[in-house]
DNA sequence: CTGTGGTCCTGTATGC
DNA sequence: TGCATACAGGACCACA
């Protein structure tokens, strides 16, 4: 469920609270999000307990909390994973599904509804796990090239929005911020990539960031419970979007009423009068 | 090689 | 009320 804003805002949260504490102990509730561990969740406590934190780091939406001596934990938070940091006398959440206790009292909580996610012990992954070698940088790391990215985008035969989708291509685009950048770029999900010039990719490029700071400034997008930061509070974003979840209501630029259609085994959301489809 | 669709899960909303 | 269906912020993997 997070994309970019919503795993960075997770982040900055743990940053302020876990770099530098050592883990007391763990106990693995469900073995579904430690099913890529070897042995287990008795090995995945074993392994864990002991360890000590550094600072979080991220790329796309994907997590990790590097630990001192050069491996770290890699998280996919996927469609509902959450992290809150907890005292342990606070009834934990019904989705808790591993409980840290760290050295200063304190548990980290990792809850995940539907447990697509989940959470590895990556071997000398402190700096960039090398499960995720694969993934692009994303708009906000200082190396992201935007012209190289473009010019990737532009030899692709797929519709725009499937690579501003791909991980592979740029990371970070979830559906909302897709959508959303789209919507201000007045640009059809469909549009072939190959029809639009490296110049007009880069610009939507820029409006993908553009939208996803505004979003980190509120502290991200939530609709529900499955979107929190680590204090278990929701970000305010959802009510600044412009077009996702808003299936028949007046578009905020011209009035047309929004439009939602099936693309891709999921929903794209769009104003059919700003963001005319591409013909054929 | 590239691109798309099924799949992994649980829960909620909606319609009959 | 009960039951069925659709849908949900993602990403991997088989297959065309």
């Amino acid at each position: 469920m997070p994309e970019l804003p919503e795993v960075e805002t997770i982040r900055r949260g743990l940053a302020a609270h876990i770099a530098g504490r050592s883990v007391a102990s763990v106990h693995v509730h469900h073995p579904r999000p430690v099913r890529g561990q070897v042995g287990g969740p008795v090995a995945f406590e074993a392994e864990v307990t002991g360890r000590t934190f550094d600072i979080p780091a991220r790329r796309g939406k994907f997590l990790w909390l590097p630990f001192t001596d050069g491996d770290a934990l890699l998280v996919q938070l996927r469609m509902s994973g959450q992290f809150r940091l907890e005292d342990p006398s606070t009834e934990p959440h019904r989705h808790t599904r591993i409980t840290f206790r760290l050295d200063d009292g304190r548990d980290l909580r990792y809850i995940d509804q539907r447990m697509l996610g989940g959470v590895d012990v990556s071997v000398g992954g402190a700096v960039l796990p090398p499960e995720i070698a694969h993934i692009a940088r994303d708009p906000f790391d200082p190396l992201y090239d935007i012209h190289a990215v473009a010019h990737d985008a532009h030899r692709r035969s797929s519709p725009i929005k499937s690579v501003l989708l791909n991980q592979r291509i740029v990371s970070g685009i979830g559906n909302i911020y897709a959508d959303e950048s789209l919507w201000r770029a007045r640009m059809h999900y469909a549009r072939p990539a190959a029809s639009l010039e490296p110049r007009d990719i880069a610009a939507l490029l820029d409006t993908a960031a553009e939208v996803m700071g505004e979003a980190l400034e509120r502290g991200g997008t939530t609709f529900d419970g499955l979107y929190v930061n680590v204090n278990g509070d929701s970000g305010y974003f959802a009510r600044d979007l412009d077009v996702y979840g808003r299936e028949g209501e007046p578009c905020d630029r011209c009035g047309a009423l929004i439009v939602r259609e099936p693309f891709m085994n999921r929903s794209s959301y769009f104003c059919p009068r700003c963001q005319r489809r591409p013909r054929r």
